[in-house]
Parts: C-alpha cells; structure tokens; sequence
DNA sequence: AACTCGGGGCA
DNA sequence: TGCCCAGAGTT
C-alpha cells in the first residue's frame, strides 16, 4: 500500500466523520460561488458564531454579485458594522465591481483568476475553488496548521515562510482530490469541533490512530509558533574595581549576549540584589576572599534595553589595597585604568564609563 | 519578515 | 490577561 492510498483512508475516515458531525451552516452545500465566497470571506479571522448572522444579512441585502457592485460603498460598511476587519469590506466591494468589469459578471472560475480578486489570498482561493468548482487545492488556515502539526508532530513553526510551505505540502498531500471540497471543510470542521486549540477532545477524534501528537502524548505542544521572545529580565551586578591606578577586565567567552566583549567582574542574581546579598552570596568570596579588606560603594544602577531583554545593571566601585591580589588575576586582565578605552565593551559599560 | 487590521470567546 | 479565530495587504 503507497502512501497516497493510505492518505486517502485518512481522508476518507475524515470525511465520514465530517458527513456526520458537521454543523448545519448557511452557506454549506451551496453552489454558488458568490455565497461561498462571502462566506470565507467573513469568516476571515472571524469564529462561525459571530459571522452567520452577518452573512444572512449580507446576502439578504445583496443577493447576487451584480447588487453587491451597483451598492454605494456607505451600504456595504454598514452592513459589516461591528464585525471588524473593515478593509475586507471594502475588498469584497472592489472585487465585485472587479468581476463585473474584468470578467464580464461571472465569478472566476478558476484559483488563479481568483487570486486576482482584491482580499482574496491563498487561503480563500483554495477553499473557493475546492469547495465550488472542486479544484484540487489544499486549504491552509489556522485549524489546518493546528490538526496537521499535531497529526504528524510537525515541530516546524507555522509562523515562518519555510513552515508554511511545508504545511501547505502536507495539506496537499492528504488531500483527496476526488473530493477536495468535502476534504477541506472536513479538516476545518475537525480543527473547530474536536481538534481544538485547548482542551482538544482527542477521545472523540477519528484521526485519534493516526495521531503521532497524541501516541507521544503531546498533543499540547502543537502547534509550534516562533513566538515573541519573552521580555526576560536579567539582572548584573558588576564591580568596577580600582588598584593603584589598575583595574580588572574579562572577556565573555560563553555562548550569552555580549560574547567576546570585556567587562568588569561581575556577578550575575535571578532577582535585584543589593550589597549585603551579594556578599552572603558564595561567589563574591571567590572574587573577594572574606579576610581581604576591601571597600565597596554603589556608585549608580543603570536599566538597559535589548531587544528581548531587560538588564538591571548595578555598579560598584571596589577600593582594592596593596599592589597585588591573587585572587583575581587567575581570571582576569589587569589593565590599566587609562587604557580601559582600548578594549571592546557592551553599550551597557559605555553608558556607565559615561557616567563616571 | 514584520506590521496592521478588530471584535469576541474562552480558560 | 493572553491566545486564537475558515487571512490579506502593506512596508
């Protein structure tokens, strides 16, 4: 058995439980292509329950293409008053009077000819053209990215050029191109009814064997999404110390921001620490061994901002006596104060040498 | 590739 | 609150 025929049962298995649980909507099982466009239209972005009572009205009051055309743009916003996304109104006016001008009052027949209709972008063309005129395109939208990444544990981002393709692959190939309508509301219904972003109700799915999400019991951690990075906040205590006219210096080595760039010892907590907490951390008496006689003094705290970092950085300045200080220069660079300008530093350092 | 556009439902 | 919804157009 190749692969293809085994994609079919799953569409199959899809499409019987399609023809079952689907819900009884408006624009469901209709043949023209002007009500199921408006539909996909509206439900752009847009859940069935907010969007039904739109599209009766909307095809109440234009009830074919060539009413929508002649209406004044003021009738049809007000029509789409509330539901959100405004400029999908106003496409879907322009398109009309763009298929009564460039295709003569008929609706494209074609996913091509239908990119070409302003507001309609790959997914609408797709699902018009399957659903219609039974086109063998894969429609990709958010439950598709949801079942399938979850079906095939796709931990490939959605959110990205090279997720898309390989989703929009994936879809292609479960495709049934017999019936590719049926097959593509059937996998939009799954994603809206069982297979849903939380909670999914995997226990009355009919893909449930075919699940790799769901065998490895992780059905929670689809869809992957690239995200935005977390605001974490991270939080520096540097000390700035100063020895007869010398100082000490570090290069980071390790794989962190500001990696082959020199600062000052430093000690870095989880959360805001002030001198007596550093000193009863075990660290600070690595950098300054208990018996040493040393002087510290806050000298300013500086925030700064990365793109997904917040750094809270505290400077100190260390009075170090007598000429030597073995307990540092294992780790460090001893550089004199005055040639601190020649070696490489954050932009965080330079705000604080700024200050100083 | 990142932004913008909206109102609503849900845990 | 943050996420998500039968996405598309602009920069």
């Amino acid at each position: 058995m190749n692969k293809q025929s085994n994609d079919n049962l799953l569409s199959r298995q899809l499409q019987e439980w399609y023809r079952q649980y689907r819900r009884d909507l408006p624009w469901r099982d209709s043949n023209n292509p002007y009500a199921v466009w408006v539909s996909e239209i509206i439900l752009q972005q847009t859940r069935v329950n907010q969007g039904r009572d739109y599209f009766l009205r909307f095809m109440e009051r234009f009830p074919d293409i060539e009413s929508l055309a002649k209406a004044p743009e003021d009738e049809v916003m007000k029509c789409w008053e509330g539901l959100g996304y405004y400029s999908r109104a106003r496409n879907l006016h322009a398109a009309a009077r763009q298929v009564v001008e460039e295709f003569k009052g008929h609706f494209p027949a074609s996913h091509d000819e239908m990119l070409r209709l302003k507001g309609v972008g790959e997914y609408t063309a797709a699902a018009v053209a399957s659903i219609v005129f039974g086109q063998p395109y894969p429609v990709v939208d958010g439950n598709v990215f949801r079942v399938l990444s979850r079906l095939f544990a796709i931990k490939e981002p959605i959110d990205t050029s090279t997720g898309r393709k390989l989703f929009t692959g994936t879809a292609a190939a479960i495709l049934d191109p017999q019936d590719p309508g049926t097959h593509n509301q059937a996998i939009m219904e799954l994603g809206a009814l069982v297979c849903t972003p939380r909670l999914p109700r995997c226990g009355e799915c009919p893909l449930q064997h075919y699940c790799m999400a769901f065998e490895r019991g992780e059905v929670s951690a689809f869809p992957v999404k690239k995200g935005k990075p977390v605001l974490r906040r991270r939080y520096l205590n540097y000390f700035h110390i100063e020895q007869d006219g010398f100082t000490f210096i570090r290069r980071r080595e390790d794989a962190d921001i500001w990696r082959n760039l020199y600062e000052f010892p430093l000690i870095e907590t989880e959360t805001e620490s002030d001198l007596a907490a550093l000193q009863s951390d075990p660290r600070f008496h690595t950098l300054f061994p208990p018996d040493s006689e040393v002087s510290f003094r806050h000298v300013c705290r500086l925030k700064h901002l990365l793109t997904h970092r917040i750094i809270h950085a505290d400077f100190y300045r260390v009075e170090l006596p007598g000429t030597k200080f073995p307990a540092l220069e294992g780790d460090f660079l001893r550089i004199g104060s005055a040639s601190l300008s020649e070696y490489p530093v954050s932009r965080l350092l330079q705000r604080y040498l700024e200050t100083i």
